[in-house]
DNA sequence: TTGACATATCGATATTCGTTGATATGTTAC
DNA sequence: GTAACATATCAACGAATATCGATATGTCAA
């Protein structure tokens, strides 16, 4: 309908859920691998629920996914979606120099 | 002072930057080689002050980069800075999975 | 089955962020 | 120099998002 360029919702909402400090932190720590809740408030030093709402935005995102042992909840990450994202920024590249097609004098 | 992780906050910014529409559509666009604004307005159907607004946030990030041309001014993708995204989300895989570690029981 | 613990959810409030319209700045053409 | 155009900035408002404290849910151990 409109002129406008269609986007790919899931991938924004991924960018979207690792863009504030606290998941962005999140993220660096299931880097190494995975950890139940109360290990990331101890190294977070995040309130519980806190912490809880920011991990309910990754995974609702799909960047990370949950698994209940016991009493505990241990999260992960999910490789494919990062993979995704990084295809992202990465078709975003070379080659886009276009360095023959600067035009001079007209634009709009 | 605090048991909390430091935060990469120049890249947290970049993400910060890209992870919202109009800048991620942006971003998109200018995957294809440069634009200036004016394009970028039509392409997107984006307000005027609206667009300026996003391209800064983009350009204080270090995601895009522009020049000036006459009235017209260029914007293009800053390739480090995607490049420090991929790197970011990239340190996030394999081997993180961590087989044998998985710790039945003790946990807090 | 009760109490302690781990985690999730909820309502209220606070804070951050985007949008809009108006105006300012800089550039070119007449 | 003045008008027309491209872009940037600003203040006011509204919308979206995060935080906090309280409470609910689920699990285990005694």
């Amino acid at each position: 309908m409109t002129n406008e360029t269609v986007v790919d919702t899931t991938l924004l909402q991924r960018f979207q859920a690792v863009a504030e400090e606290t998941r962005f932190r999140v993220v660096r720590l299931l880097a190494d691998g995975e950890r139940c809740v109360c290990e990331l408030q101890e190294e977070l030093g995040a309130a519980q629920s806190r912490l809880s709402f920011h991990l309910k935005k990754l995974k609702d995102a799909g960047v990370v996914s949950d698994r209940r042992d016991g009493r505990w909840v241990y999260y992960s990450l999910v490789p494919e979606a990062l993979d995704e994202m990084r295809a992202y920024l990465g078709e975003v590249r070379p080659g886009s120099e276009w360095p023959g097609t600067v035009r001079q004098g007209e634009c709009c």
